[in-house]
DNA sequence: CCACTATATCGAAGGTTGTCAATATTGAGG
DNA sequence: CCTCAATATTGACAACCTTCGATATAGTGG
């Protein structure tokens, strides 16, 4: 089980932010799931080069050195990334190139904020 | 060295989101230890249970059997939380009330947030 | 001061994660 | 085909995390 069913995961997990009122069990295990792809410096490192890139997207050839670390692990954390949803891989010649996936960070974003959840207050 | 200076730790972290330009390995840092705090669905509903409180707070006795661990593991959390600056608590007699720190998840949102970095294209 | 209650801390067990070196895979070009 | 270059996978190890039971601490009320 490597690649999950982004798309229905997405729409499952969007739109209801965290402090309107108390989410459940099953939501909180896929908010921390995406969370977690993302809680670790080099993969943010990763994940903001990739998107101030041209065309949001980078060769893994050109990843490697910035982050100095070794290739596989490189390769690891993209593979984390590409799982949880926020890089898409293609393949041209010997290169692979992950490039953001649009609206990844911008559902995140809007799950954790507050002022989008509090209706009017009352 | 548990409890950080938030205040100017907030500050350095403000403002800039990932995705205009790449981020240094400090940032990174500081980012991604406030995800990882975040990352994980006990934490994540204990939040989402606090913010929808009344007042935006929650006595920790409140909390315990919502998420159905031990009070030990409870406490452990919130500490989590609150060392990285989501929650703060205020004891009143026996009792620990911890409340969600106004700002912290709007800055982590927006730090995420791809819209705001785009400039305007080029 | 003593018992009780609410919370925090400690210590340990089991699982997960980040990293690397070694190796496999895939594609390009002679 | 054979070799080379780019990337992925595997296996191993150390560090870290989540959880618990046991225990410590602190506040309340007799």
């Amino acid at each position: 089980m490597l690649q999950v069913t982004d798309v229905a995961a997405d729409a499952a997990a969007c739109c209801t932010p965290l402090t309107r009122e108390a989410i459940d069990a099953d939501r909180a295990e896929d908010l921390a799931r995406k969370l977690k792809a993302l809680a670790d410096p080099t993969r943010l490192r990763l994940v903001s080069i990739v998107a101030a890139s041209e065309g949001e997207e980078a060769c893994v050839c050109d990843l490697i050195e910035p982050v100095g670390l070794s290739q596989p692990t490189v390769s690891h954390h993209l593979r984390i990334l590409m799982e949880a949803g926020f890089l898409s891989r293609s393949k041209r010649g010997t290169w692979a190139y992950y490039k953001l996936v649009p609206g990844a960070l911008g559902q995140l974003s809007q799950l954790l904020d507050v002022t989008a959840s509090r209706p009017v207050v009352e």
